[in-house]
DNA sequence: AGGCACCTCAGACTTTTGGCTGATACCTCG
DNA sequence: CGAGGTATCAGCCAAAAGTCTGAGGTGCCT
């Protein structure tokens, strides 16, 4: 069997080398390169063209993870990206995996749990450590069940194109709660704007 | 055959007299109410429970008639509502008839035309003016031709609940001419924000 | 040649959104 | 009773969106 090569995209130094060690020790497994940028993973990625890439997400300032992963993807779609990250916030979850990557591994996973990521990821398969797949399960079997009734309330009125001020009219409330429960609604669907907000709530309606 | 009961909203007091007098030459029709605001055309068909009501789009403070008739629609769904207003812009008709009209007749409409548009509301048949009609037909029959090439482009982008600067990119424009393009697609399409116009045409997407 | 539709852009200005922090209140579950 | 989830609200600040006015360039049709 081959070897994997493996190029390790994180910010902090430490979990580099610490990673790297550890990858180390799995005669099928090599790692060809390292990137302390969502830039440098780019460039690296396209000079060395390793089977798999592991980033983490948040990586200071310039291209974050998400943006790095949709661009790996348009480059080299075949390429396993594997996320590897220390927080597991549903929207970074939905995000990420959106984006295309293969797996999404927390940084306090088991050893083995890496190696079988990075296995599986050349494979075609999709690891990812367990809180990560529940919450992603969940999300993906009916995402409004994490939606609070006021919060899917709210998604409804919006998807009607209302502004802060007519939710806040419509519903009886202030424009600073409508603004929480929006702040709220966002983060669970992953977005960040009203306007993508909309996007996916009405095209989840139609796949119903 | 029972006599049709009609509730008028206008809040010009010729106006509604005018066309209640006009309504009386009819023997079939019965004016049982009128209302001079939003709010009190809502209170009136609730209590009284009109065949159908007329109402004017443009009304002072307070509802307007889109608002007026989205509310009486999920108050009374059988309800008949005939839109009766001096403007025909392509908005305001998209949105009348979005919002629930079964018609949309001008203040100079000939009188029969006004008979008619009130018999055929209670069965169902939604009247308009000929100049409206032909205008909501263009919108319906295929609203994107009334999109240049680049507006649809753009709108199509915008979907996916890109941003201004994004779209630019995207396209390789400024951001002053997603701003232009933006404010013609909405005038297109009869809104006035972009979360309206995503809501428009994702919903539109899906009907075809 | 002239008109017209379309695409492009700028600057200035207002309104709306969104992010952040922090606070109160209610309810339920253990 | 305390903890956590939900719903409510305020104030501040930065960013994005939207409006208006004006304008230059292209290409097409007459």
């Amino acid at each position: 069997m081959n070897r994997i090569s493996v190029l390790l995209v994180d910010d902090h130094l430490v979990v580099r080398s610490g990673l790297k060690a550890l990858l180390a020790t799995q005669p099928d497994i090599d790692v060809i390169g390292e990137a302390a940028t969502g830039e440098e993973g780019l460039q690296a990625a396209r000079e060395l063209s390793p089977d798999v890439v592991m980033m983490d997400l948040a990586m200071g300032p310039g291209i974050d993870g998400i943006e790095a992963i949709q661009r790996l993807r348009q480059a080299k779609p075949r390429q396993a990206i594997l996320v590897f990250t220390t927080y597991d916030s549903d929207a970074d979850i939905v995000r990420a995996v959106d984006a295309g990557a293969m797996g999404y591994l927390l940084k306090d996973a088991a050893p083995e749990e890496i190696f079988s990521a990075v296995r599986g990821a050349v494979q075609g398969r999709s690891v990812m450590s367990a809180p990560v797949a529940s919450r992603l399960f969940q999300q993906l079997r009916n995402p409004d069940e994490l939606l609070t009734p006021r919060e899917a309330e709210l998604l409804s009125l919006l998807t009607q194109g209302l502004s802060n001020r007519e939710l806040g009219k419509r519903l009886f409330i202030s424009e600073a709660t409508v603004k929480t429960h929006l702040a709220h609604i966002y983060a669970k669907l992953g977005v960040e704007t009203r306007a993508a907000a909309i996007a996916v709530a009405i095209r989840r309606e139609g796949m119903r």
